[in-house]
DNA sequence: ACCGCGATAAACAGGC
DNA sequence: CGCCTGTTTATCGCGG
């Protein structure tokens, strides 16, 4: 289909052997997804939030970008103890799969991560508790240009999960099967112009963020929609959610982790705002960045998406009462009626659009403080008050 | 027992 | 021609 672009033909992106050597904080996969995304989609964005990876240019960009791809990377508890590129993940693995039911996963879960059923399980090999659509999620969100080729999923997925590496080749037949038909995922051509690279570019529907995000969270904290915080109504800088605590108690998690966690959610939903290639509003950005959104099918109502939209829906992520959960409310129901609508929301959107710089500002100290709080340390320095951590546990 | 959900397998088409 | 990507259909297991 369409042009084909980004694609270091070079670059393997599901060579197990790229694990284990994440690191320096980048992605080999993600990262070689970005680059060549970079010219392009990498650009979208106020200051090229994307591209800021190499380029120093745009500090506040630059941190919130690195935050992101770091929070990303460590996405889970583990410490700073904890290695970076696996580890932590696997940590979650152990504390989710626990006494706490999870609906999202729960058929995977219980499946994999008992594959050791004797509780000793080889956490780089046992099947993590994420649902593909959250692997691919996470996998997409941790792109600075928020969207992926197939491929460099699987890179990802990978490189975080080294129990895909010796798993057989079926789940990416899984992956591919999820973006089809999830709805929380869409396709985006690459940009018109490169044609190296096989494929489109995937990203994530920013109807459904809050939703996997919210699924995410359920997974890693079951009661974390009492302290979801929605990215629509930030918390103000000088009072950091504290009352995001008290829920982990119950957990084997750190506070800290936790906070992490919550920072990472808030700078995610902060930066996203600023370079997600799906969540441009009408044509304006799309036809901008040489972007085609690539409609799906409004027939295309299959079980997969409804059902992750169900889940949020039935805890309406709680993203506040807003516009933004209007919105996505709306869009959801859509969605679940067979309709996939995009680029419907009018001027919700773009009002909301006015103050994000606020919010992002907001977001971003608001985070920092948190993490500050939680003592959690960032690689970046002291210079830099953001963490890296992620639990999103 | 039923249903929803997620995982998995497989077939197929189209592009590179 | 082989591989990759993307779509679609079917089936199975698990949990509510």
């Amino acid at each position: 289909m369409g042009p084909i672009i980004g694609m270091s033909p070079d670059k393997k992106a599901e060579s197990p052997g790229s694990q284990g050597v994440c690191g320096a904080g980048t992605l080999p996969e993600a990262e070689s997804a970005s680059s060549p995304m970079a010219t392009s989609l990498d650009r979208i964005g106020p200051a090229g939030a994307g591209g800021s990876r190499t380029e120093p240019e745009d500090d506040e960009l630059t941190n919130l970008n690195w935050l992101h791809e770091n929070l990303l990377q460590n996405f889970t508890l583990g410490g700073p103890e904890a290695q970076p590129c696996r580890g932590p993940l696997f940590d979650i693995e152990g504390s989710i799969s626990s006494p706490h039911g999870h609906s999202l996963s729960s058929s995977s879960t219980s499946s994999v991560s008992s594959g050791s059923p004797g509780g000793e399980r080889d956490p780089l090999k046992s099947k993590p508790p994420f649902s593909f659509s959250l692997l691919i999620y996470m996998a997409i969100e941790q792109s600075p240009s928020k969207s992926l080729p197939v491929k460099d999923i699987y890179g990802w997925i990978l490189e975080h999960f080294p129990y895909f590496s010796s798993a057989p080749t079926g789940w990416k037949n899984s992956v591919r099967h999820n973006l089809s038909l999830n709805k929380c995922f869409r396709k985006v051509e690459r940009s018109l112009g490169k044609t190296n690279g096989k494929g489109s570019l995937w990203c994530v529907h920013p109807e459904f963020r809050p939703t996997l995000m919210q699924a995410l969270k359920k997974l890693h904290f079951p009661n974390a929609h009492a302290f979801y915080t929605p990215p629509a109504s930030p918390p103000s800088a000088s009072s950091p959610p504290r009352h995001l605590f008290p829920l982990e108690q119950g957990y084997s998690m750190k506070e800290s982790d936790f906070d992490a966690a919550t920072a990472m959610m808030l700078l995610k939903s902060a930066s996203e705002q600023n370079i997600d290639p799906c969540d441009q509003e009408g044509p304006i950005d799309l036809s901008r960045r040489d972007l085609v959104v690539v409609s799906r099918d409004p027939k295309q109502d299959h079980t997969y998406s409804s059902s992750l939209v169900s889940h949020s829906q039935q805890q309406p992520p709680r993203l506040a009462a807003h516009e933004e959960q209007d919105r996505s409310a709306a869009h959801a129901a859509a969605a679940l009626s067979g309709h996939t609508v995009i680029r419907s929301l009018p001027s919700a959107k773009r009002a909301r659009r006015d103050p994000r710089a606020e919010l992002d500002e907001e977001l971003k100290e608001a985070a920092g403080s948190l993490l500050h709080l939680a003592g959690i340390r960032t690689s970046l320095g002291a210079s830099r008050r953001k963490s890296r951590k992620l639990n999103s546990k």
